[in-house]
DNA sequence: GTCTATACGCCGATAGAC
DNA sequence: GTCTATCGGCGTATAGAC
């Protein structure tokens, strides 16, 4: 409405622009080959120094990336958990939504599964102790109450069905896998849910 | 003997003292977070010039120390397939290697499977198409044929059989499973192949 | 209150002195 | 064959233009 808000959104959209710009360069060459120089070019601000009104350093462009990925990751898993009952249902949707994205928003599943986030936040808490991880061990933990899922470590189950599921959409998005992700999305999760399931 | 085989052999040695260096802090810190500074305080050589006669540059470390990590698993795969007439065996032993070398070597596997390999060598080939792939795709193919795994696509029983040996390392790697690697080989083994074995 | 101009220190890399 | 000097580019920081 008035003057102050017109800033704001400006300075948002702004925002928005260099994470958009910025999401699209790590994710094709990394964060490291990517410079700031490069973002400022992306996004058609005249020098690096304008970045630095959004954002206090280029690690802190990073972060803002990954927490946004966690966090609608998160409120996807709150969204589905809501939405299904059984864990083997839960687990199955949050599984064709990492092939959908894998597919249709290549970069963000990029910046998830292929970034190593230690390297470029060394100050990063371990992927354990993340929001929709946390989210991801108690659908399995329920499974396992419910007796869907074997009994043993949830933090086992969680390695193996993601094992599988992670390593499938890696070798598409690093193209060793050459179809797309939906093609292989079947019979990744019977693989993935037969690990863990009880026979 | 004579002058020219001292020098060469100095050579050799400055040569593995900078490859061994390097091996130790980019599992540590990351390639990019290491500067040819470091390796060259670690190493012992006055500037970083020194290097320089002895790799082309700092990609040129990275691309013998992967060469030389594809080259010896290269020759344990030869070496357990003349051991192993099963396929279910040879797997077997492959994973008890990649298990054995995460506890006593972890800066080896930490390189194999933490370090982004096309974020550090663009040019690299993926990794399908490397030696050590393509060998134990051919252990595959004979569990295949001998009907000791179902009838998929190699490349699936590869993903999947790898993907829950790979997830289980890197979480041992990074921190987020706590026990040694050894702890979790037995069930890891029997989920990957599992996922791959004809029932 | 945004963007610009400019400078600093570190990096990877090169050329040449001895 | 090793070290000195030096380069351009990077991420970063700040002071000032509008």
């Amino acid at each position: 409405m008035d003057t102050e808000n017109k800033t704001t959104a400006k300075k948002a959209v702004t925002e928005d622009e260099i994470l958009r710009a910025s999401l699209k360069l790590f994710s094709e060459k990394g964060y490291f080959n990517t410079s700031l120089t490069e973002i400022k070019d992306a996004v058609g601000i005249k020098t690096t120094s304008g970045i630095y009104q959004h954002f206090k350093n280029k690690q802190a462009i990073a972060e803002a990336l990954y927490g946004n990925v966690l966090d609608s990751l998160s409120i996807s898993i709150d969204d589905i958990r809501r939405r299904n009952r059984k864990s083997s249902e839960q687990l199955r949707e949050i599984v064709d939504l990492l092939f959908q994205l894998t597919d249709e928003a290549p970069e963000v599943i990029k910046l998830l599964l292929l970034l190593n986030i230690r390297e470029v936040l060394p100050e990063e808490t371990n992927l354990v102790e993340t929001a929709p991880f946390n989210k991801i061990r108690r659908v399995i933990q329920n499974g396992i109450k419910d007796g869907e899922i074997r009994s043993i470590d949830p933090l086992l189950a969680y390695t193996y069905f993601f094992g599988i599921i992670r390593h499938t959409l890696s070798l598409v998005l690093t193209g060793d896998l050459t179809k797309d992700a939906e093609s292989y999305q079947s019979q990744a999760w019977l693989a993935a849910w037969s690990s863990i399931a009880k026979k």
